[in-house]
DNA sequence: CGGCAACTTGACGTTGATCAAGCCATGTGG
DNA sequence: CCACATGGCTTGATCAACGTCAAGTTGCCG
């Protein structure tokens, strides 16, 4: 735990990692739950890493591969997902900003699902052996993306109820106060006026619904004024969808730093 | 099993760690996936813990807990869950004998989740901090609990697949299936006529259905020659459950060893 | 032998799927 | 500036899967 070179903690987070180069959303969004000192800082900074842009559907990993990169999500959105044998598919996660996408191949060698891309995004490709080493020299490091690993999880528990045990209504608003969160810790700014960018069809991957179902429940949130369908979705009243869905944050772990 | 004594690196995995006393069956677990040196075996197994022996039922870690031990089951069945608004349960993970129940707790400091013993159960209480301080000065316990937490998550994603996309009789073939290679992995011998802990209330707890329409799709899988339904279920046929639901074990990593 | 928990079965209701048609914005090329 | 192609959204009619309710039955354990 005590770290060879002890730096003052910063005090504002927001301010952290931002002389970091491209990596630096990437490095703020550890820090949002992790203590690095500034020389972990630094190390992460110069990870060698290729910018890679993406259009939207772009395939990132293919379930079978063998991943040599893990790719950090510097911008836009990506999902996870699996296919069933009737073609069905289901997005098992959803990545925003900062995340890294692929961590798991440092260690389990076959992807087990896909990956793609949902709007326009920013990839940082970094070789897998560069993170590999800088764990095992780097025990905080190696921490930090451990909790990252562990939230992961705990989101994937809290969608397994959201989709085993609500009803469509409620597991669409769950989703977007999800989504709202996640936005909201990335956001520089609080957000206002958030639109959502995610088609009605990726929402019924989401979900485990039909696309036809999702637009009769967006009609239904929105004739209850928490958010405004349509071509794009606006959330108009976060603690109405939270009600609806009986939403609580405590997975998201949204506290969990420092950890004392 | 309970035979103190020091032994050179072993060649045979399933021989391995069989010295290693009350914790050899997490032991072994781990080397099925992570190489350990013979004295990153012997610092598990000398891990501090209490023994504790728990009825069906009981409840293991609880929602909003900090917890200060890592439950370790050496036996017997143990589940994960969540509960929604209305009542209804999720069961959110199955744990069997050598997994460790709570190593999240370690970094993540509010227990998100519910765990409580499905049949009885045996655990072993070590203390958080003992666990820490083992990953932090052997990178490769550390590793190979990282291993098992990624694990974890990937089993996660397989089951939002199946509650989420598959119908109900799948659904419930898929689980059995998962539970056959899962006991297998730890059972010594190979498996024959495998029966079922799981009562049809926890089925449909585990795959987001009632109880009543549990009853039912076990009837037809009976009906097919794939199960023996009844008081205790037995797998009869595993081939017909695994083409029913159409299961792949990538999702397991059941050849992730060795990683190079 | 009595009590209880789990399993079973039938009748019926509801949620969400399916099928099908049409609409509406946006972007493109002529 | 218009034609029209396209992908996503909207809507209605019908249907099946699964839920709900309720009343047994079975096996187990003290």
């Amino acid at each position: 735990m005590a770290d060879e070179e002890t730096m003052p903690v910063p005090m504002d987070r927001h301010e952290a990692a931002m002389g970091f180069g491209p990596l630096s959303i990437f490095i703020r969004k550890l820090l949002n739950r992790s203590l690095l000192s500034t020389l972990d800082q630094q190390a992460l900074a110069t990870l060698p890493h290729k910018i890679r842009p993406v259009e939207p559907g772009t395939r990132i990993l293919h379930e079978g591969d063998r991943a040599k990169v893990c790719p950090i999500l510097l911008d836009g959105f990506v999902y996870r997902y699996k296919v069933a044998a009737d073609g069905g598919r289901q997005i098992v996660a959803l990545k925003v900003p900062g995340d890294a996408l692929d961590f798991q191949s440092t260690y389990l060698h076959i992807a087990d699902h896909d990956i793609r891309a949902l709007t326009p995004a920013v990839l940082a490709n970094v070789p897998l052996r560069a993170i590999e080493a800088l764990a095992d020299q780097r025990p905080a490091i190696a921490r930090a993306l451990l909790v990252d690993t562990i939230l992961e999880g705990s989101i994937s528990r809290e969608w397994l109820l959201n989709i085993g045990r609500r009803n469509a209504e409620a597991r669409l608003a769950h989703l977007l106060c999800e989504l709202y969160y996640r936005i909201d810790e990335i956001a520089g700014a609080a957000l206002e006026d958030f639109e959502v960018p995610i088609t009605q069809e990726q929402l019924a991957d989401l979900l485990g619904l039909t696309p036809v179902h999702i637009n009769r429940m967006l009609k239904r949130l929105d004739a209850k004024g928490a958010i405004r369908s349509g071509r794009r979705i606006r959330i108009m009243n976060l603690s109405a969808l939270e009600h609806i869905s009986d939403f609580s944050d405590i997975y998201l772990h949204r506290n969990n730093f420092p950890h004392f």
